[in-house]
RNA sequence: GCCGGGGUGGCGAAAUGGGCAAACGCAGCGGACUUAAAAUCCGCCGUCCCGCAAGGGGCUUGUGGGUUCGAUUCCCACCCCCGGCACCA
């Protein structure tokens, strides 16, 4: 038999697909809509790549089944264009992004048209579009209005190399997400969007959406509940005190000095004159030090001169400042209690700063300590708290201050705002006219989009400034409350605003007054199912949840979460390493589209593993799918050289077996297993004399979702009516798909010693009879008695002699 | 260090409300077809031992324990790999 000609295929499909617009969905009159999203890529490179590919041919296998079980799929495409992503790309090229992206678009659309996708390609988004970023330009301002955006001073976290600030969530173990360059802090006036708002809701949902459990441990983790007493020391001859949050009240008569962040606002206030050189050279030095340096270098401090009494035992402790406290998480100071923190410990250590014991380990006295003690234990050296637990003395212990007024329950989150201010070029500009006297001022809706103009010199300028600084046309304006010449904010939107509201748009691409229709948001959202990768589990999928809350709450989507049911695929990785342009291991699509045809690169990729678990690329078995597809489109052939052959019952069977068996697994993502017991089947298939009419109809449906274009065309050959991607998920009868026959297992001992085979459903008393016949079992328990017999049906017998 | 996920043949992997470990595929070996090759088809294919053979027996899911008639699956301890967080008080 042929080759079949998988670039001819391809191509008519394609074509005619697109002619007919049959992956088109109808927005407004669907009745039974379902929103099958893929996270946007970044078209940042110079094309997919094949960890994209295997990605959204898991979405689309998805999409296709859904829509074959008589859904109205909507499976939209788009570009998340903007960010340091592509500009840093643009910057190496040298080429202006302006230019560069919308080639990187072009290869992208070409590239995923190529995979043989349902992508309704008449509603793409591109987020460089003035027509979209104008709404996000709005939903900035929804923000904004209701006070969830604001420009405040804040130390922020600065990459020197891509010359802007980031968002705390794109610092990775204190290094930038995107060139690893260490981060340094500046103090800088900033956008911030109050993410911390949500905190409790953000926490609360996780409990009822549908994810997975593991994305959901890494949010909690990300906002970091944590429960303690907050309370204050008063701080000696002066008329201030000193606020502190704890996890640890048990441990409170252990303080022995407290400690404060570089950039704690009292470092200068309670500073002696004595010691004021010696703290403002330690703050100084330590502004310089990086997040990275902090950690990798011996612990820190300086002795301010003052002091603090610890209220409960009127114990005179002195205050330092030490790099070890952060200003960014609880009040950016702490009670140090070096007996029972490792941290307090060591520095107590270093600087000769007394150790004292308050929580004894259980059923032992304490010792002298050669390391922070942990764990919880009995209390001692703590007045009236003594003998108590740990975990009473706790509750004791904020009970008292509870009641004196002097501290309290708090809970604490490491979650912080989200800056979204960025000083570079290729972005959404932040649309804030900034007036001397009349502060930030939104600009007027009316007036959107604020359009990026085109900057020559768009190079980040390494100043606290965007490029867009320094262009006269866009920095002049005036102000739309009193009118007087104002500037406009020069940075831009950080990308992930974009992204964080893309899925509202798809439905109403066609529209352009609005950002969304409210009709067409009822009919389509929440979306159905969302998949993507695990790297957004913070960063993306927390922001858009974030964004979507706040427009819940302004009443313009009835939802609180954009994706009730989110499914992360597997990455791919290439010998080990992840794939990216920067180590330069891209595996390109194309060459396998070539060679093989997009039918079986979809496959290959499906079938080599688990989807949610990716794995290592390589093409070795690209061999055992080509052959798999060569083997469906052979099968056919044979079938319309041959007249049509009955239907025997053991083919029947076998036929309903595999509808069951690939119908439940697709809809979990195991389509590794379904195109096994594809191939399986078709093993069968290919040993009778002649199909059955029914079971080419069949075959062609059920490799449907794998493989759209050879299916669609030997679906016309065959006479199929219709598109076979438009026909009905074949149903299966249950009786059919069980086994008559089942093999079941005889052990002695748990030792399998025969398997005998039994109609299925067979009784114990028959099945024992059937198992003490067979001469191994006689020859095994060689005239043991039987003392006890297990009996699992259909399974296995068991029997246990006595020793 | 803490929090997730994982470790199964030569390779990619199946199978966990405990019940025949290795489905499906790759590679390999043997055979059919062919002048020959490719393609295709048929058979073998975890490992060790006994046997000329038919066949029989032992061992085997990172390591060591435990529970159980029975453990890849459950429990305890440990090792290694991948991902996330990281001086979070």
């Amino acid at each position: 038999m042929d080759r079949y000609d998988h670039k001819a295929i391809e191509a008519k499909w394609r074509a005619r697909w697109a002619a007919s617009g049959i992956y088109t969905a109808d927005i407004a009159g669907a009745a039974q809509p379902f929103y099958n999203l893929m996270m946007f890529p970044y078209p940042s490179a110079e094309g997919l790549h094949i960890g994209n590919v295997f990605a959204f041919t898991g979405v689309d296998i998805h999409g296709r089944y859904q829509a074959m079980q008589g859904n109205d799929v909507f499976e939209p495409f788009g570009y998340d264009a903007f960010g340091i992503h592509s500009e840093n790309f643009a910057l190496k090229q040298n080429i202006h992004p302006m230019t560069l992206i919308p080639d990187n678009i072009a290869r992208f659309r070409e590239q995923m048209q190529r995979l043989g996708t349902r992508i309704d390609w008449s509603r793409e988004v591109s987020t460089t579009d003035p027509k979209f970023y104008r709404w996000t330009q709005w939903v900035f301002l929804q923000l904004f209005k209701r006070g969830l955006a604001e420009k405040r001073g804040a130390p922020v976290n600065w990459c020197p190399s891509c010359k802007t600030v980031l968002a705390d969530e794109q610092v990775i173990a204190g290094k930038c997400e995107r060139c690893e360059t260490p981060i340094t802090h500046r103090e800088l006036e900033q956008w911030f969007l109050k993410i911390t708002n949500y905190t409790e809701r953000l926490l609360a949902n996780l409990d009822w959406i549908d994810w997975p459990d593991a994305i959901k441990t890494v949010q909690r983790n990300w906002i970091g509940r944590s429960e303690g007493l907050e309370m204050t020391f008063p701080i000696e001859g002066a008329d201030k005190s000193l606020t502190f949050f704890t996890t640890r009240p048990d441990t409170i008569f252990g303080v022995t000095y407290m400690a404060l962040a570089p950039e704690h606002p009292l470092v200068r206030e309670v500073t002696t004159d004595a010691q004021r050189d010696a703290v403002a050279r330690y703050v100084e030095e330590a502004s310089h030090k990086t997040a990275v340096d902090r950690q990798a270098m011996e612990r820190s401090g300086v002795f301010t001169g003052a002091y603090a009494t610890n209220p409960l035992n009127g114990e005179r402790v002195p205050i330092w400042v030490a790099d070890y406290v952060l200003i960014t998480y609880g009040t950016g100071a702490i009670m140090a209690v070096p007996a029972h923190d490792e941290r307090d410990f060591d520095f107590a250590r270093k600087y000769g700063l007394p150790i004292k014991l308050v929580v004894a380990p259980d059923g032992r006295a304490g010792g002298e300590l050669s390391e922070a003690y942990t764990g919880e234990g009995t209390l001692v050296s703590s007045g009236e708290f003594d003998g108590m637990t740990s975990a009473a003395a706790s509750d004791a212990i904020v009970e008292k201050l509870e009641r004196e007024g002097s501290g309290g329950r708090k809970v604490t989150y490491r979650l912080r705002d989200w800056l979204i201010s960025r000083q570079r070029y290729w972005g959404t500009p932040i649309p804030i006219v900034l007036c001397e006297t009349c502060g930030p001022q939104a600009v007027p809706e009316d007036q959107l989009p604020v359009e990026l103009p085109y900057v020559e010199e768009f190079r980040p300028t390494g100043t606290d400034q965007s490029p867009l600084a320094t262009y006269e046309p866009f920095v002049k304006t005036t102000c739309p409350k009193c009118g007087e010449p104002a500037r406009r904010e020069t940075d831009v939107c950080d990308t992930f605003l974009d992204s964080s509201w893309y899925f509202l748009r798809y439905p109403s691409t066609d529209i352009d007054d609005r950002p969304f229709d409210d009709a067409r948001v009822k009919k389509w959202l929440p979306v159905d199912t969302y998949i993507g990768g695990k790297e957004h589990s913070v960063l993306h999928l927390l922001y858009s949840r974030f964004v979507t809350m706040a427009l819940h709450d302004m009443g313009y989507v009835d939802f609180e979460e954009p994706y009730e049911k989110f499914r992360a695929h597997g990455v791919l990785v290439l010998e080990g390493a992840k794939i990216s342009k920067s180590r330069g291991n891209i595996v390109n699509p194309d060459d396998y589209y070539e060679s093989h045809g997009a039918d079986t690169l979809r496959t290959y990729l499906m079938f080599s593993g688990r989807y949610e678990e990716g794995g290592d690329f390589s093409d070795k078995n690209i061999e055992g799918a080509a052959r798999f597809i060569q083997r469906v489109w052979d099968l056919v052939q044979r079938h319309r050289e041959r007249p049509a052959g009955d239907l025997p019952v053991d083919a029947e069977r076998s036929m309903h077996r595999t509808i069951k068996k690939v119908g439940e697994d697709i809809p979990e993502l195991k389509y590794n297993t379904a195109i096994a017991a594809l191939m399986e089947w078709t093993n069968h298939l290919q040993k009778r004399p002649s199909l059955d009419e029914q079971e080419v109809r069949t075959l062609l449906q059920l490799v449907a979702p794998f493989a759209p274009y050879i299916t669609e065309e030997l679906w016309e050959q065959t006479g199929g009516s219709g598109s076979v991607h438009a026909s009905r998920w074949p149903a299966y009868d249950p009786e059919l798909a069980k086994l008559e026959q089942v093999p079941v297992a005889v052990q002695i001992n748990g030792k399998v010693r025969d398997v005998i085979e039994l109609d299925a459903g067979t009784g114990e008393p028959a099945a024992v009879a059937a198992a003490r016949a067979s001469e191994k079992v006689t020859r095994h328990l060689d005239g043991k008695p039987i003392a006890r017999t297990i009996y699992v049906q259909d399974r296995l017998i068991n029997f246990v002699t006595g020793r």
